[in-house]
DNA sequence: AACCAAAAAAGTGTATACAATAAATTCACC
DNA sequence: GGTGAATTTATTGTATACACTTTTTTGGTT
């Protein structure tokens, strides 16, 4: 599927850039490395990229290129690409390379379908047990959302939103529940870049308070309402053609 | 935690067994290697094997040996190791190696608490739509649960039963779904495993016909019930001390 | 100039080598 | 004889080498 694979291009790597050096460190320094999850820092690298949308779909990720960019050896970058590609945000071609993942639009459906599921049952079960303290974190995490969405702080803004509803199962203490909240968060993600959904950044913000709203007042019905709602807003909003922004893409190039 | 792992002794490697000859064949026949897919073969062997209990929780795997029995260097059992790790069915310590996953009581709770958020769903939606053949395909699935059952198949039984579950959900023909049941359900089989759930087979067996029963009559109420039911009976029946399986087999030896 | 075949280049798949860390053993000492 | 530090052994973490596959380039032909 990603024959036309755009070239790789990492915006800002977030590392210190003296890359195109093939591991001259590992002898000038020896005992400098971190250590502690060189793979790790790479997966997370790539997932910002992806949700900050610096990767595009498609992209072709090289193992030598991203090796050089963090000054490790491509089995690292390996591993790397194979946690990622559990994850759903690359996927692996036999013999032909990694590249960012491009998903469907019923593997779309299906991914808003199961977070729906998910949303319902945090929603009715949080209804039932928030506490004032609770509702003020959330208050709080409203607030960290208007001032990302009010500087147009593009990057950083779509995992704020997502953050809202991850925040919300964590306040079940199900740490499963969460972690599967969270790779369905990331796929949205990803998927919500690929079909550009037009839903703003201030409607769903607007509709996050909606539902906090309803949290406090402890109205399940009117809650699982607007979560409901919200959802299928920020699904039903996806383009059906994802060549539209590929087009964009290359038009300009 | 896995600090009193067991030896490993894996039973029946399914494998051509010329073990312990390291690499000869590479030279010796350069093109008879299936090439489709040798990690995911070594995946699905440990998966099989903890599913069907031939391996047991904390067992450490070491990548020398387990290379050995499938004629592979580590480079690739440890890509297996990485992607198992994903799935919980084990657990990397940094520097000390992979280990049989010993999931927590707390765990465990949270695991059939997702199960039960994602099968009430997948209960409700398919007691909407299910159709005729469906419900034969069930009762064929019956049958063969059955067989099982009184064969006394035990290596292939658990398997069957928890398939019960996938089916249902396959049917809604949502992946993302049927991807992530699937992963609870390996985590169910490894948490029975080491909590030992007296719950019998042939209990769980009647469970399950008594929910294909209310999914022909399109008895929504009564479906969710017996499957809630039916969950709550295989985890309510987990022994709270996972050390009665490791004494007993640590005393054997 | 367009098209196809063959050669070259680049990139992935796996094995192996070596360094670093943890486990096991030895041996001295109490 | 038991305990603990030091050494030895085993095992993991990472880099590199090489085989094989895919992609690109090149050069000849229509």
């Amino acid at each position: 599927m990603p024959r036309n694979a755009t070239p790789l291009k990492v915006v800002s790597p977030v590392q210190t850039n003296r890359a195109n050096s093939r591991n001259v460190s590992a002898l000038a320094n020896p005992k400098v490395v971190p250590k502690t999850g060189t793979t790790q820092r790479i997966v997370d690298s790539i997932t910002n990229a992806i949700a900050e949308r610096r990767l595009m779909p498609g992209t072709k990720l090289s193992e030598q290129k991203i090796g050089d960019i963090f000054n490790v050896s491509r089995t690292v970058v390996r591993q790397a690409f194979n946690q990622l590609s559990r994850d759903r945000l690359v996927v692996l071609e036999p013999a032909r390379g990694a590249f960012v993942a491009m998903p469907t639009v019923e593997e779309a459906r299906h991914v808003f379908e199961v977070r729906n599921i998910l949303e319902a049952a945090v929603t009715r079960q949080l209804c039932a047990v928030i506490t004032e303290a609770q509702v003020k974190e959330l208050r709080y995490h409203l607030q960290v959302e208007q001032a990302a969405v009010a500087k147009a702080e593009v990057s950083g803004r779509t995992r704020l939103l997502a953050d809202f509803h991850l925040v919300l199962a964590q306040m079940l203490g199900n740490q499963v529940l969460v972690e599967m909240l969270s790779e369905l968060l990331i796929r949205s993600s990803l998927i919500a870049l690929m079909y550009q959904s037009p839903h703003s950044a201030e409607a769903s913000l607007r509709e996050h308070v909606a539902i906090v709203d309803a949290f406090e007042k402890r109205d399940v019905k009117e809650a699982l309402r607007l979560m409901s709602e919200h959802l299928d807003n920020v699904r039903h909003n996806l383009h059906a053609d994802p060549h539209s922004l590929d087009l964009a893409q290359i038009l300009k190039a």
